[in-house]
DNA sequence: ATACAATATCAATAAGTATTGATATAATAA
DNA sequence: TTATTATATCAATACTTATTGATATTGTAT
């Protein structure tokens, strides 16, 4: 019996496509920086303060997450606002479960 | 507004299960096996054929997600045959949504 | 017993990436 | 203007992990 997966460049490519943004959220500090910005947005120095992670870490975690279009930004005096692109993890999302889940069903 | 996320401990251990789950899955490689055993069960050597590995990579690459208990394995004469573990998967794709999905619905 | 096929292990290297420290940029206020 | 606050950038380092090559183990057959 041939696999279906795996076999054509559709399916590499989404493939691809799914480790990419898993490998981006697999980083346990980008993980909890969405978990954040999922129930609301922040400014950055709320965020590092709240996780107790450093200032320019924090800052280049943000730029992973906004290089790959998961999180937004905007300016607000002297703060920079973040807040999450529920749409792009929504659909990173149903991409994944498109492979781990859905056994058949 | 005070985060209701990565403020305890059963928060923080979640997340970090969850990254430790994702950077296994988040490897390309890996991914395609998990990807090839949701649909069947086979052995090393069809999965490193299938594939283009190296069949030392392929031991290895199981290795891992057996010492993570996504997969299990068991001996048929000289073949030693590989299967997803179904639950376990499932499992950690429902804690995942849970800091995904379900924006507050 | 020997030979062969399938898989696993181990050491070494290569590749990628998180973190740190120092510094630069941008916005605001005095 | 200068000073201050918030954020971003850059180079260097530390760390992790994927990959490779060689070898060992295990099961089967002759």
């Amino acid at each position: 019996m041939k696999p279906k997966c795996c076999n054509n460049k559709k399916s590499l490519a989404e493939i691809s496509q799914v480790a990419e943004f898993l490998k981006i959220i697999s980083e346990e500090n980008r993980l909890k920086i969405l978990c954040l910005l999922k129930e609301n947005e922040m400014c950055v120095c709320d965020i590092w303060q709240y996780l107790g992670l450093a200032q320019n870490l924090t800052s280049h975690h943000l730029k992973v997450l906004k290089d790959f279009e998961l999180v937004s930004s905007r300016q607000e005096g002297l703060k920079v606002i973040y807040s999450i692109n529920k749409n792009a993890v929504k659909n990173y999302s149903k991409l994944l479960n498109k492979f781990l889940n859905s056994y058949g069903e």
